[in-house]
DNA sequence: TAACAAAAACCGACCGGACGGTATAGTTTG
DNA sequence: CAAACTATACCGTCCGGTCGGTTTTTGTTA
């Protein structure tokens, strides 16, 4: 009658599979993310997890809308009331996620690249906070460049690309930080 | 024995088979980068792609190198004078490759997420630009700052993400060029 | 220049294994 | 019982790589 009170068991079992395909990806490589693999990782048949998730691709897809909704939790979580909260809430966000998530990340990019609309909620969430980010200032080109910046920091991290070395890289995110604060 | 220099022939097999792939990941997406797809593009067989590139690694490195190299050309070609020729070169190196190496560079982040080590030759590359960056300017981490951006701009078409449209994008670019060249 | 051997370049059938997905039979639970 | 859920066997496909053989190029010698 009303809905079956178990929504617990079904929601458990889709979010165990979630995790154990991101232990896949960060133990194993991004590559080694197959329905056979995340299944046994999370304790179940192949065929158990094709009945959460029919298709791979669904996989994939639930797996990029959990981090989305975990990064903007975070990003939501940065207490600061400022102008420019949205941009500082995202250069916090990818300070705090140490390399936890980096061949997760690497994951996403990786079934971006043989399918690409599966970045499309990404993509509008990444609309939305521009959106709001040049609503908030009178500096959009300086917003802009500091919205770059963040997004160039977050690959440099998730491509361990080079930075200079800690110490610069301190003084450089100090920068960011007040050339954001000086926005509005 | 009039043998004119014909290493040519050799060299052009290669060639055609890196541009072959290149025009897989372009035109098909970075997933249909197989080395059976790569032979018939490039018009030889399978075994012939396989003995001018052992395996498929061989074959994604060499290709990483031909982007590696025509990126350092195109960034060397900057005539310009200045003590940030090098932030300045990459950055009208992004602007400049219009969308036309896309999906190509989508694939080579593809493999990056399956074999990091690919992407150590890249990373030799901009950690040698980057200390030619910060020993040209007394102001390292405004070059930083920028240089992320530049980062930020790239992935940003890469992953075709929101740019806050055309006439923003525009004043965005600007201002990244006059904060380089206010850096000294 | 012709003959010829050796090496380089290339061919394509084939193998082994992984993977996504299906079919179906079984088990729990309300 | 029925519905939700799970397990297992299996299929078709694809793909990287191997291997034995063939063609083409090159160097040498007469």
């Amino acid at each position: 009658m009303s809905t079956p009170p178990r929504p617990s068991e079904c929601r458990n079992a889709s979010r165990r599979i979630l995790s154990a395909a991101r232990a896949i990806a960060t133990r194993e490589g991004a590559g080694r993310i197959t329905i056979e693999a995340v299944a046994k990782e999370a304790g179940l048949s192949k065929g158990g997890l094709l009945y959460n998730y029919p298709t791979k691709r669904a996989l994939l897809s639930g797996l990029l809308a959990q981090m989305l909704a975990e990064h903007r939790e975070l990003l939501e979580s940065v207490p600061e009331r400022h102008p420019a909260r949205t941009l500082r809430g995202h250069l916090e966000t990818v300070l705090q996620s140490e390399d936890v998530d980096g061949d997760l990340s690497m994951a996403i990019l990786a079934t971006a690249a043989s399918d690409p609309q599966l970045l499309d909620p990404l993509r509008a969430e990444l609309t939305d906070d521009l959106g709001r980010i040049l609503s908030d200032t009178q500096d959009a080109p300086g917003a802009m460049v500091a919205f770059w910046a963040i997004q160039g920091l977050r690959f440099q991290k998730l491509l361990k690309l080079p930075d200079g070395g800690a110490d610069t890289r301190e003084r450089v995110i100090e920068r960011l930080r007040a050339l954001i604060d000086d926005l509005k």
